[in-house]
DNA sequence: CAAGTGCCTTTATC
DNA sequence: AGATAAAGGCACT
């Protein structure tokens, strides 16, 4: 049952924040819109959410989980002037002002980032909320029913031909073995939080379906590390139409053809970015990503 | 409206 | 190291 008592945190009006944007840039996959409410889920907690005259109202969870969830414990202003580094990211970060990395549960990130390889966003919310009706446990609200994301227990438990049925394509032996193997070794991913980025990238290496983009997002939007650069092809895309200058021209003439990185390739372009933006390198990523995802939108 | 392309890639193999 | 292929199926054009 959630909890129906309203809270409210109010902003600063030099507190750049925009929920809307925030939950539907593509970094998180189970928020619904109602009206001008959100429904989704923060940890356990069933939670209903808005932004209004300055201020976050929500029912369900705890004004604490709710600032760190949102990333409002980020000091945003000071991040746009660390990543400031030229006019495209500042027309990016002018355009989408307000939009914050979550910190979302490391475990549904890890899982969330498997499903999302070679899939669009739509196919993702889709996944995702399969899982959770299978294999979730059913949260009653006033109106619908909600559902958690299921525990490393349930989805170790869980047979191959159930995780297909959620749409997971061959994504579903990657679920399964690596449920399996948090399970049973009992490992906390929230204490990688304490781990450097290249300590808790190693550790999330191991999984079966974890590469170095699907580490890079759940360093980026589980574990908070905020250096972390996910290079996707949207990204590959704005380093190509805007940042060749920094690279070999033979580098820049082989990824443009229409192939997947190899891991050598990856690496390049994401030491640049990290090294270019710094150690917000993940906020840079985020804006130049929806940034390029809009533009296509815009052209349609 | 059918068919083709694209999708926040990873893994296996040579 | 680098190249190549295979792995759902939905959404969009």
């Amino acid at each position: 049952m959630e909890d129906l008592r309203l809270m409210i945190v109010h902003l600063e009006k030099t507190c750049p924040f925009d929920l809307g944007l925030t939950l539907c840039c593509g970094q998180t996959f189970r928020w619904n819109r109602e009206g001008e409410w959100w429904r989704g889920t923060i940890g356990d907690n069933s939670v209903k959410i808005r932004q209004q005259n300055g201020a976050v109202e929500f029912y369900g969870v705890s004004k604490d989980a709710v600032m760190t969830y949102l990333g409002l414990t980020d000091d945003l202003l000071k991040i746009y002037s660390e990543i400031n580094r030229d006019q495209h990211i500042r027309a990016a970060v002018e355009q989408f002002r307000g939009l914050r990395i979550l910190r979302q549960n490391p475990w549904e990130s890890l899982i969330s980032y498997i499903c999302a390889t070679y899939k669009n966003i739509a196919s993702i919310n889709r996944m995702l909320n399969n899982l959770s009706r299978q294999f979730g446990e059913r949260i009653r609200t006033e109106n619908h029913d909600f559902f958690t994301f299921p525990t490393p227990k349930k989805l170790a438990n869980a047979s191959i031909s159930d995780l297909r049925k959620c749409e997971l394509g061959y994504r579903a032996e990657y679920i399964l073995k690596t449920s399996k193997k948090v399970y049973e070794n009992n490992y906390n991913l929230d204490s990688l939080k304490k781990k450097s980025y290249e300590d808790a990238r190693t550790f999330l290496l191991q999984f079966p379906g974890v590469g170095l983009k699907v580490a890079d997002c759940v360093l980026l939007f589980g574990l908070g590390k905020l250096e972390a650069f996910p290079v996707d092809v949207w990204m590959r895309r704005v380093l190509l139409r805007h940042y060749t200058s920094h690279f070999p021209k033979k580098f820049v003439t082989k990824i443009s053809k229409e192939e997947s990185l190899s891991e050598s390739q990856y690496k390049q372009l994401n030491k640049f970015g990290r090294e270019y933006f710094g150690k917000y390198a993940g906020y840079a990523q985020e804006y130049l990503y929806h940034h390029e995802r809009m533009k296509a939108r815009k052209q349609r």
